[in-house]
RNA sequence: GCUGGGUUAGCGAAGUGGUCAAACGCAUCUGACUGUAAAUCAGACGCCCUCGUGGCUUCGUAGGUUCGACUCCUACACCCAGCA
């Protein structure tokens, strides 16, 4: 894998760059939409590429269970088989080991080894260890491959959050030397490793200390997605790393987010990101506009005959076609088009977001044009 | 016309003497959603307010029995089934 910075704005740590895989190139700073198990949900492969993505994600765990790594292999891996044909990034697994975990019947149990899973779909007992996390993820044959990381709950205590910068941080070593070992990035591949360390700076100094020692080809920042705490602290906890990020590798701030998000943390050097958000607030019935990217609700009976478009000022095709009025409708009779077409919506807000973040870096002119957003 | 069954909030449907403004489902309204157990989840949903162990009006209609009726009785209206 190649990463080369292309521009940086002055006045922040945002740059420009673009990171070459072996299914092709990306531009950064990128969203990453989510396909986690081998679609991105409710759109075929060619429409997510339509609308400007350039990678996607897919999920070890997901795919581990159906269809199994093995059948994916057969195909050529997870591009190919989905006809994606472009890069992919697979996650490790590491959040369900959160997510999962955190069930009222708890799915997940973390060890020194691994973590143990119970399958959500049948309840089967599976194990993920940092290596066997690897050779599922070259099954899949991803471009990017993750490595599994604890990640405590957001309001995890100090000790907790201790423990997992420390296990986080042995098994990224195990990983490392798998990987070699393996002769894994052989092909051009890559692998990130992740920093952990919740809201605690020295912690997450720490954290970025030891996982940057590694020789990974990219580092990613985990564990700040998943709050209701509060985006100030969360603003924090990525500020306690951002000026010790390697500027030679890029940078993934996993799980984030809403357009504001990107913005602010494009200005703190982020060059990638992925995030359900679009796909999922799709389809329960929410979309952003780009005047304010504020979320607003399909559903409200304000729109039962509002015969504007769900964004005036957007070129994607729902809102060449489709008026609020349509689209509430579909979406109060359930019909999959609404989602589709907020999906489409969405994921092009986005998109589309990134591009303009990135021509605007290019330009010098990140700090103003984005000026209500970023200090 | 006779016999039997039925009529409950926007719809469907529980409730068969008191703790019933009335279960539950749907519809509707409003929230939430951030490395996807999420086409999910939560709340509201007779009317009114100073929002409370608050007030008011309801269970086809009109009467009655009872301390008390959605629940029992009578009449009427309408609906369904069977028989004429």
């Amino acid at each position: 894998m190649n990463f080369q910075v292309t521009a940086t704005q002055s006045g922040s740590l945002a740059r420009t760059g673009v990171l070459e895989t072996p299914n092709g190139s990306i531009k950064t700073p990128a969203f990453m939409p989510v396909g986690t198990s081998g679609a991105v949900k409710t759109l075929s492969a060619e429409e997510v590429k339509s609308l400007g993505a350039e990678i996607i994600l897919g999920n070890t765990y997901h795919l581990r269970i159906r269809p199994g790594e093995k059948v994916i292999e057969k195909f050529g891996g997870l591009s190919k088989w989905s006809n994606w044909n472009g890069p992919i990034l697979t996650d490790s697994g590491g959040y369900q080991a959160y997510s999962l975990g955190r069930a009222k019947n708890k799915l997940s149990k973390i060890t020194e080894e691994g973590v143990k899973f119970r399958s959500h779909i049948d309840g089967k007992l599976l194990f993920f260890s940092p290596e066997n996390v690897l050779d599922i993820q070259r099954s899949l044959n991803s471009d990017i491959a993750m490595v599994i990381d604890d990640c405590p709950p957001i309001e995890a205590t100090e000790k907790r959050v201790r423990q997992a910068v420390y296990r986080t941080t042995d098994w990224a070593k195990r990983s490392i030397e798998y990987w070699q070992q393996q002769k894994m990035g052989e092909q051009g591949r890559a692998l990130f490793g992740i920093i952990q360390g919740g809201l605690f700076k020295e912690l997450r100094e720490q954290s970025a200390r030891e996982i940057q020692e590694l020789p990974f080809d990219g580092i990613a920042v985990g564990g700040v997605a998943i709050a209701s705490e509060g985006k100030e602290k969360i603003n924090k906890a990525v500020d306690y790393v951002a000026h010790l990020l390697d500027k030679s590798r890029p940078h993934y701030l996993m799980g984030v987010g809403e357009p504001a998000d990107l913005i602010r943390m494009v200005d703190k050097g982020m060059d990638m990101f992925d995030c359900v958000l679009p796909t999922r607030l799709a389809r329960h019935g929410s979309f952003w506009t780009t005047e304010d990217y504020q979320l607003k609700t399909i559903s409200h009976a304000a729109y039962t005959e509002d015969s504007a478009p769900l964004d005036q000022n957007c070129q994607c095709p729902t809102c060449q076609k489709y008026t609020r009025s349509y689209l509430r409708h579909l979406f109060m009779v359930n019909e999959s088009l609404a989602m589709r077409a907020l999906s489409i919506h969405n994921l092009s807000v986005l998109l589309e977001l990134m591009k303009r973040i990135r021509a605007s870096i290019e330009n010098d002119t990140f700090k103003t044009e984005f000026s209500d957003y970023v200090s």
